[in-house]
RNA sequence: CGGGAUGUAGCGUAGCCCGGUUAUCGCGCCUGGUUUGGGACCAGGAGGUCGCAAGUUCGAAUCUUGCCAUCCCGACCA
């Protein structure tokens, strides 16, 4: 029967879960809070992974990895990350299992083999990698350092949610180590930088650039900055941080160096990453009832040709159009399929390469082949036109384009239509509830925030770097401001 | 980790309260045929550790206990 997906108004959660199982992009697992990443959904993740990667190198980054396994004495030195990451680690105990001696078949921990020392299962690799660091760095003359890793990390989540949050998951984190306070600082916004383009002009899904509040900052970080998108629920989803490290993890590993004065000097750090959780920020940005709706520029397919015919003979002189069709967008670069399968029918296949989100469809049949046109079907706006085939090839271009545009600026204006500014405290309670960004005054003071957390459930979600110097009043305490931060209940 | 719910074929399910032939139905799958412009139809067929493990019983999908996984709500969360 059809795949039928819980719409929206419904229950959202069941709508985000029903677009990644039954959209193909990922499956539960045996395994508690992991999932498995099928190929339609690692595909999308390979595409983002190319385009970062090709950002990380182009700002001068390179690639290395480091141990999935870090020392406890390591993972501990620097205090405030520790204990920040502290209660949901996962720990390795024990080397070897032996045969159950009274339960055949079975293995047990073979409590003779218990590791000297635990290791834990990196949530994030700066203490790995701090450690290692020191050894690298000796002169100014070995700075900058601009290493980035590809990896997976395991965060021992109480709750998990497909691609939002999961026990383990891939991403990529840079660490940097820098001879100036100032080169550091501007590298952490050189890759807040980096990220914003990414997700606007490849994922399409707007960000605000901002700095976190104390209380939302990055264990061990001075500063950290993020970039936070608006789901269509009205929720916040945190899509990428770039930290500012200052000297905490040098000093900490004792990465130090000569200067040009000769005279040893701590290095300055930065560490950034974005994980697979953009997936689920990509879905809930663009997506709707009818299933995926995925931006041309990354999305898996790109194009999706449905042959319509009656019979064997007509299904040649089909294939035989649709594939010189297919040749041609090749050629331009265009990711494009040709279905002819023939277990199911042209209505099926419509509905299924929309659930899965192809921005463009193509259908051609013989009274198409006789006009010499074909029909091409957006998947943001379902329109359909029918176009000669010669200039098929450039109407896929253009139209792929168009809707990268136009799922952006449909999320931009989403975004601005449920932005609010309000001075009242009670106003702000209202429009919580409709979901949203809020701006609104602080006062500055982790307290502060964490009363409005506890009465409201929403957080700072950051300051924007763009918001206006603006006197005012705090929407709680009623202390001076000097800018609006954006509250939100957030992913 | 607390509260609630769920788990029967690839998917969705009936049966469970009140234990008793060969575990129900639909979709999907396989074979053959007719079909194909928005989720086709006919005929035949295959497919099951009833989440896992103990227990109660002559007999367990059904009752009991434990465990595992998922969902929702909370706590937690960079």
């Amino acid at each position: 029967m059809s795949k039928e997906i819980t719409s929206r108004n419904e229950d959202y959660s069941q709508w985000y879960n029903d677009l990644v199982l039954k959209g193909g992009l990922a499956d539960y697992s045996a395994v508690r809070g992991c999932m498995v990443i099928k190929p339609y959904g690692y595909a999308l993740w390979e595409n983002m992974r190319d385009v970062l990667d090709k950002m990380f190198k182009d700002t001068g980054h390179v690639n290395a990895y480091f141990p999935l396994f870090i020392p406890k004495s390591l993972f501990e030195a620097e205090e405030k990350n520790a204990e920040g990451f502290a209660k949901e680690c996962a720990i390795v105990t024990h080397y070897r299992l032996k045969t159950d001696t009274e339960n055949k078949g079975k293995l047990i921990v073979d409590p003779e083999a218990k590791l000297e020392e635990e290791l834990i299962v990196r949530p994030t690799s700066e203490a790995i990698i701090w450690n290692t660091y020191k050894d690298w760095i000796q002169s100014y003359r070995d700075l900058p350092l601009l290493i980035n890793q590809w990896a997976n990390v395991v965060r021992w989540e109480m709750r998990t949610r497909l691609f939002l949050r999961t026990a383990e998951f891939l991403w990529q984190e840079g660490h940097t180590a820098h001879a100036t306070k100032q080169e550091a600082m501007e590298e952490t916004e050189k890759m807040l930088n980096v990220y914003a383009d990414f997700v606007e002009n490849y994922m399409a899904v707007p960000v605000i650039k901002g700095i976190k509040s104390a209380n939302e900052r990055f264990a061990g970080a001075d500063e950290t900055y993020c970039i936070e998108a608006m789901m269509q629920d009205g929720k916040a989803l945190q899509a990428g941080t770039s930290h500012f490290l200052g000297q905490n993890f040098a000093k900490a590993f004792n990465v130090q160096f000569m200067n040009k004065e000769n005279k040893l000097e701590y290095v300055w750090a930065t560490s950034w990453g974005v994980s697979t959780r953009l997936i689920g920020a990509l879905i809930m940005a663009h997506s709707d009832d009818n299933g995926l709706v995925l931006p041309p520029k990354i999305a898996p397919l790109q194009v999706v040709i449905v042959p319509i015919y009656k019979g064997e003979e007509s299904k040649k002189t089909v294939d035989e159009k649709a594939l010189e069709i297919v040749g041609n967008l090749k050629s331009k670069g265009i990711r494009v399929k040709y279905d002819n399968s023939d277990n199911s029918r042209p209505g099926w296949k419509f509905a299924e390469y929309e659930l899965k989100g192809v921005p463009v469809r193509m259908a051609l049949g013989l009274r198409d082949i006789e006009n010499n046109v074909v029909e091409i079907a957006r998947r943001d706006t379902k329109e359909k036109i029918s176009v000669s085939i010669d200039k098929s090839v450039e109407t896929v271009e253009s139209l792929l384009i168009e809707i990268q545009n136009n799922i952006f600026e449909k999320a931009l204006k989403f975004r601005a239509d449920n932005t609010y500014t309000t001075d009242s405290y009670e106003e702000f309670k209202q429009l919580l509830d409709k979901g949203g960004f809020i701006l609104a005054h602080w006062d500055g003071t982790p307290e502060t925030e964490e009363a409005i957390k506890e009465d409201t459930k929403a957080t700072i979600r950051c300051i924007p770097l763009d918001g206006k110097i603006e006197p005012g009043i705090c929407i709680y305490s009623g202390k001076p401001s000097s800018q609006r931060v954006i509250f939100a209940r957030a992913y």
